[in-house]
DNA sequence: GCATAATAGTTGCAATCGTAACTATCGATT
DNA sequence: AATCGATAGTTACGATTGCAACTATTATGC
């Protein structure tokens, strides 16, 4: 790409954001509408309700990549509106183990629903050419991620 | 994907954001550290520079899938900066044209080196397979969002 | 030609976010 | 066992954000 004739519209980052703001924005308008839920609510439920046992707050931090303040206020919410319970690690009083209540395992299973048919409108629109390039894709994109948060924290 | 199989890990939304907020945020700590512009700013300034030629700030929004206030702010701190130039429009005097200084030109040039080495070092790390794949992937995606952005303005 | 709607751009305000600092606890070193 | 560093989680604070309301101007309908 020769520096006079850069295209932003052709430049990696913007095209990947442009994308993913579209597609996460008119999921986040389903959840929102019908839970009242904000985007780290609705991610920690589902790090929560995926794998079905208690998972620390730092753990639900690296399964969905958001920042520890992010899932604290998240976690503090979900806990207001009585979806999770906390509650203390014998062996070391720093962790609480968060575990979705009855409330909240239902309101997983019917998000996870939403997601589902989003998904499957997604797939239809997309074409299943397109979506399996965008996987391949998606998948080198997330080694090369990987790649350079190895290299990262060995330079540390 | 049945519902009780949900992995938000595997949930296109989830995988966008991701790799799209990672690749976003390596470059911003590029331009961010040198000349302290924030991601609204960058993009205005792409947005102008690559065309060369004045645009409207409605245009540098659709043109950058930006928010109008944010736009507006932008343009404000660019001009601050002495970096773009505002001109009423002799026409319609809701319109201002907005045009680059040659300090702005010149700042777009040095952006837009750093913006194609690092494209170049995204497309080293990914390789030209998944480089190709992710391509074609988002294309299928962008003429997604365009049937879905065209089906939502007929419903208005 | 007057009223009403639509458009360009700005700004007040409340909500959200990330950084950095903080508390509390645990592990390692000596 | 006392100290120092690391880790889990929370919070105060400044910065950023988008919504909605606003001004100014132009287009439209009657």
């Amino acid at each position: 790409m020769a520096a006079d004739s850069f295209e932003l519209s052709a430049f990696l980052p913007y095209r990947l954001n442009r994308a993913a703001e579209f597609v996460a924005l008119r999921f986040a308008a389903q959840y929102k509408a019908r839970y009242q839920l904000t985007r780290p609510e609705w991610r920690t439920l589902a790090a929560l309700g995926s794998t079905g046992r208690p998972m620390t707050a730092t753990e639900v931090g690296t399964h969905s990549a958001m920042h520890k303040t992010k899932v604290s206020r998240a976690v503090a919410a979900l806990e207001e509106r009585r979806w999770l319970t906390r509650s203390e690690d014998e062996g070391d009083r720093r962790l609480e183990h968060l575990q979705l209540t009855k409330a909240g395992a239902g309101a997983y299973g019917e998000l996870t629903a939403l997601a589902a048919s989003y998904q499957a409108e997604l797939d239809a629109l997309i074409g299943p050419t397109g979506m399996q390039a965008l996987a391949v894709g998606l998948h080198a994109v997330e080694r090369a991620i990987g790649k350079l948060e190895r290299r990262a924290a060995r330079e540390t």
